[in-house]
DNA sequence: ACGTACGACGTA
DNA sequence: TACGTCGTACGT
């Protein structure tokens, strides 16, 4: 027997499609909202919909409605003649809107369970006709299906459902693929409105057809994708349970898309280097263990990584702000070069065989290496043997021998002290790095070395997270603007890394502004003379202004003496067009090495800002001071910038409050701007502070409350 | 969380 | 087809 369960619609719906709502206004017949209908409650109006469902179809046990999806050939202009079921007497269709997509199922290869191809959402209009239709087969109504190509306001999909709904609609993909079904009767037919029942679809924002079921009071339905060629046109009566799982499953797919842009085949999509970033131009450094990996460098190809020295700055930057919006995560943020150079720097490299991962790669390439400098090392042992072991007349078959025995042990213990020969002479590895000071090293010295890579490069994050300059990768770009971080370091700030708000003065930036797949201006840091003594290639090429990454400009800085921090006002000199000249605004002293020659960009930059961060700065540069003088809410940090003003940043992005920029012009006036856009007058903050700052009190208080709010 | 390993993808 | 390397699983 035929429980209409389901009503199969599939078969007589014709398609068509219609791009916009012009014909639908006819459709759309509902009933203008009453007061009356204001006031029925959804429940009211949910339980009333049952009841003219079953009305209409006293069959119906369950409302749902299958629609089987006949081949696209053949929706294209479908016959109505053949045999009608039952359902179809009262429900037939016409007009089946199609939009090539809008059935194609998501993950085809996935056949998947029920709810999990819920793929789009759809949604019918329904008007059927009287139950008093003429018997002839000739059909008296029409189900249209109408794409809709404004998405409904998410009321207007939800109206039907319980309100948790509201969040399920807002994530599906519903955009494009808004229908609306409609039970039509024939040209010219007035609809009674008694028997309608209407599901509304989408409205067209604007053109007033198709209002949205709260306006029309009419519950939306939505048609839910089974399988590949089946649909569900789900109403009021479908059971929660079913609705959550389906929203569960919404939110899961939900997630899964956000998280990964599917390829074709539904694996992630490759992201690829950007090819034009400092990284990408490099060649592999050969020395890495990715390149050690490669069959170019002899390697067992099992790591299949590219060089770290690679690794796209763009690419790597995406990945990370697509991670963690809004934040930073020190460590984590380390760029490959930091993260190369720090390896190098402190000789970490994998050397140390931690007992469980000494196995795989690290075995090879320990063997490897071994077999490499063995010679090297035998030599050099040899040598030293040879001289130790003369006073005490060792043979040199005897100290070959001896040689011989050390490699066992070696081999045994799986890995090399610093030294097995009697007298201790460091690594054993020729041109072992020396370890750097630390940052804190220089800091409490008079002087440290910026290394500016001009054309291209990245944010050192493991300077950023490691000293003050940590702001740098909050900070806006502003030319001209000279940074004075609390620890007293000035220097040229970066372009921002990708993902960072632009500046808010544009004009300032406009020469620097980049583009969206270039990538910022690198800062390296490196710690006292010499701390590059051992590295072979990068370094000297650093010393000397180049570098494979572009070329690097070495500024000295001089520090403040911390107990000089007294808060002198700097005397004024005239504003020096030449960055040569020390800058006496400030007790930071610029010092240009003989052998930069600076590109225009740069020394307009830093020119610029000493030049005009004086002139009506004297204010700004006292409550400078006065700022580096105490401590700062966490992260916010003071900067003379372009104008000139004062701009308080907030450079963590951990903060609640980043990208905030606390802008204070000279005469102490200030304003607030969050991600470039300026606070409104209305806000709050405004309206707790003056507009203008009397007390130093103020900035920081003002601080904080922002940080809370 | 990290290092290792490897299948799979995009391109030369 | 080979190669480079991305995405991810897995063990630690
Ligand atoms: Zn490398
Ligand atoms: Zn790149």
């Amino acid at each position: 027997m035929e429980q209409l369960n389901e009503l199969g619609l599939g078969a007589r719906l014709e398609v068509e499609e219609e791009t916009g709502c012009r014909e639908e206004e006819k459709l759309c017949l509902n009933p203008k909202p009453t007061k009356e209908d204001v006031v029925v409650s959804m429940e009211t109006r949910r339980v009333v919909e049952e009841e003219q469902w079953r009305r209409l179809f006293p069959d119906i046990r369950k409302c749902s409605v299958v629609i089987v999806r006949p081949p696209a050939e053949q929706l294209k202009v479908w016959n109505l003649r053949g045999t009608e079921r039952r359902s179809s007497k009262r429900v037939r269709s016409r007009d089946l809107m199609l939009n090539w997509d809008w059935m194609e199922p998501l993950e085809p290869e996935n056949g998947g369970s029920g709810a999990k191809r819920f793929v789009k959402k759809v949604e019918v209009k329904i008007a059927a006709e009287r139950a008093s239709e003429d018997e002839t087969g000739k059909p008296k109504s029409t189900l249209r299906l109408t794409h809709c190509l404004e998405a409904a306001s998410d009321s207007a999909h939800c109206h039907l459902h319980n309100s948790d709904r509201d969040d399920l609609s807002k994530e599906l993909p519903q955009r494009d693929h808004n229908y609306c079904l409609d039970s039509n009767p024939p040209e010219g037919n007035s609809q009674s409105e008694e028997t309608s029942l209407m599901s509304s679809c989408g409205q067209k924002d604007g053109d007033g057809c198709c209002l949205p079921a709260e306006k029309k009071n009419v519950p939306s339905m939505v048609l839910r994708k089974l399988t590949g060629d089946q649909w569900i046109l789900r109403s009021a009566t479908i059971k929660k349970e079913e609705e959550e799982e389906e929203e569960k499953e919404a939110v899961q797919i939900k997630n899964r898309k956000r998280r990964e842009e599917l390829s074709p085949s539904g694996r992630k999509r490759r992201r690829q280097a950007c090819g034009k970033c400092a990284a990408c131009l490099r060649k592999n450094c050969g020395k890495c263990t990715f390149c050690l990996d490669m069959r170019k460098f002899g390697g067992p190809c099992r790591l299949k990584q590219k060089c770290v020295m690679r690794r796209c700055v763009v690419v790597n930057a995406r990945n990370k702000w697509s991670k963690l919006p809004n934040r930073i995560q020190v460590g984590e943020g380390m760029e490959p070069l930091d993260q190369i150079q720090a390896r190098e720097e402190t000789g970490s490299t994998d050397a140390q065989p931690e007992s469980s991962h000494w196995r795989g790669w690290r075995k090879w390439r320990h063997e490897r290496d071994s077999g490499g400098k063995e010679e090297v090392r035998k030599k050099r042992w040899m040598r030293r043997r040879r001289r130790w072991g003369q006073r005490r007349g060792t043979t040199e078959s005897k100290i070959r021998k001896e040689w011989d025995g050390l490699l066992m042990k070696e081999e045994e213990e799986e890995e090399t002290q610093p030294s097995q020969f009697p007298i201790s002479t460091g690594p054993s590895v020729p041109g072992g790095p020396s370890v750097l000071s630390g940052p804190s090293g220089p800091l409490t010295g008079t002087h440290v070395q910026l290394n500016l890579t001009l054309d291209t490069g990245h944010l050192s994050s493991n300077i950023l997270s490691d000293s003050a300059l940590t702001c740098l990768s909050g900070l806006l770009p502003q030319e001209g603007s000279v940074l004075h971080v609390s620890t007293g370091l000035t220097f040229i700030p970066p372009p921002p890394p990708p993902l960072s708000p632009p500046p808010l003065s544009a004009a300032a930036i406009q020469p620097l502004q980049l583009k969206e797949e270039e990538e910022p201006v690198g800062i390296e840091l490196y710690g006292r003379s010499g701390g590059f003594g051992e590295q072979e290639k990068t370094e000297q090429e650093v010393r000397t202004g180049i570098s494979e990454t572009g070329q690097y400009y070495e500024v000295e800085v001089e520090l403040p003496d911390p107990d000089c921090d007294q808060c002198t006002l700097p005397t004024v000199s005239p504003p020096t067009s030449d960055i040569t000249q020390p800058a006496s605004t400030c007790d930071i002293t610029y010092k240009r090495p003989e052998f930069i020659s600076l590109n225009p960009e740069c020394f307009s930059l830093l020119r610029g800002g000493v030049r005009n961060a004086v002139p009506d700065g004297w204010s700004l540069l006292r409550l400078l001071k006065m700022l580096r003088r105490m401590v700062l809410p966490a992260h916010w940090v003071a900067v003379l910038a372009e104008g000139p003003e004062l701009q308080l940043l907030q450079c963590s992005r951990l903060s609640s409050m980043a990208d905030t920029i606390i802008h204070v012009q000279s005469d102490h006036s200030f304003h607030i701007s969050v991600q470039t856009r300026l606070l409104p007058d209305s806000h709050q903050v405004y309206k707790e502070h003056a507009h203008r700052l009397a007390h130093l009190s103020q900035v920081t208080q003002q601080e904080q409350q922002g940080g809370r709010g």
